[in-house]
DNA sequence: CGGAAATTGTTAGTGTACAAACGATGGTGC
DNA sequence: GCACCATCGTTTGTACACTAACAATTTCCG
């Protein structure tokens, strides 16, 4: 052997960085919500919720509060048009706007599933204590 | 006292979900490595590292290494390869394997970005004490 | 008023990510 | 020896996510 330690001239290593890790945990977290709520994706929820919280709005204005850029919210809102939970109207006062909106469906299925989404932030955090939580929460917003 | 704040029948809120907040601090790690590293993703960079800490290695070994599916690695490698940064020859002892290592080009690519590598993970970490950093890094590392 | 600048939505292209299905190969147990 | 089963790699299809470029508007300012 030539050290009992190996040397690491690029003392690079991956399972170290923030990234890597984030990455890891934002898969586990996807399939505990892909296993709890298959017919949406987290950011078609993520869509669908804003938009019945928030009531009548902008396309862009919508991907702005889910933080989706104009290219990747007008994918999200077709599919979600698309599977009829939420509608588009013209914007009388403004020729260039879309105003999306809740169908009574997505309402509907807004109702239905959010007690599953809670659920879903319950299991991915479960390997933490309630202390835990609030710190990690508290850190990751500092990351934002 | 429930009720001298709002009501929230469905007491939802996107932006409290950790979901949410992993996928915002996720975009900025993710724009702050596109700063720093621009010509190659934090996928084809994480391939790449463990292919030059480990040496040769099976495609889906290194998928396995680095968190990816065999249909995820494919493509990263594929990428790789197409810049001359990894080459792929068939295994002598196993004829369904493709055995993977980085070239000289891909070496020495890595050892000039290894040190962005670090200041990226600085920079994203860069809002935290370092207290704060390691308390973050062990949270995460419980909910992978 | 009128032109520059900003906003809105769209499209095309690249790159993850996962599921599902597939053929080829390798190892195991009977 | 052979059937069964796991593994390896590939392909296809869906869905983000971002960049860049673009046209149609709207707004702002001189």
């Amino acid at each position: 052997m030539t050290s009992d330690i190996a040397p690491e001239r690029t003392d690079y290593r991956l399972d170290e960085q923030v990234g890597f890790i984030l990455r890891r945990v934002q898969q586990r977290h996807l399939g505990i919500f892909a296993s709890a709520i298959a017919d949406l994706t987290p950011t078609q929820f993520a869509a669908l919720a804003k938009l019945c919280e928030l009531g009548a709005i902008s396309q862009n204005a919508l991907g702005r509060a889910t933080a989706m850029d104009a290219a990747t919210i007008k994918g999200v809102a077709d599919r979600l048009r698309g599977r009829g939970l939420v509608e588009a109207r013209p914007d009388p006062g403004d020729q260039r706007r879309v105003i999306l909106s809740a169908t009574a469906a997505g309402r509907q299925a807004f109702a239905t599933l959010a007690p599953r989404a809670h659920e879903i932030t319950e299991d991915t955090l479960a390997p933490l204590t309630l202390p835990e939580r609030l710190m990690l929460i508290a850190l990751l917003e500092k990351l934002t």
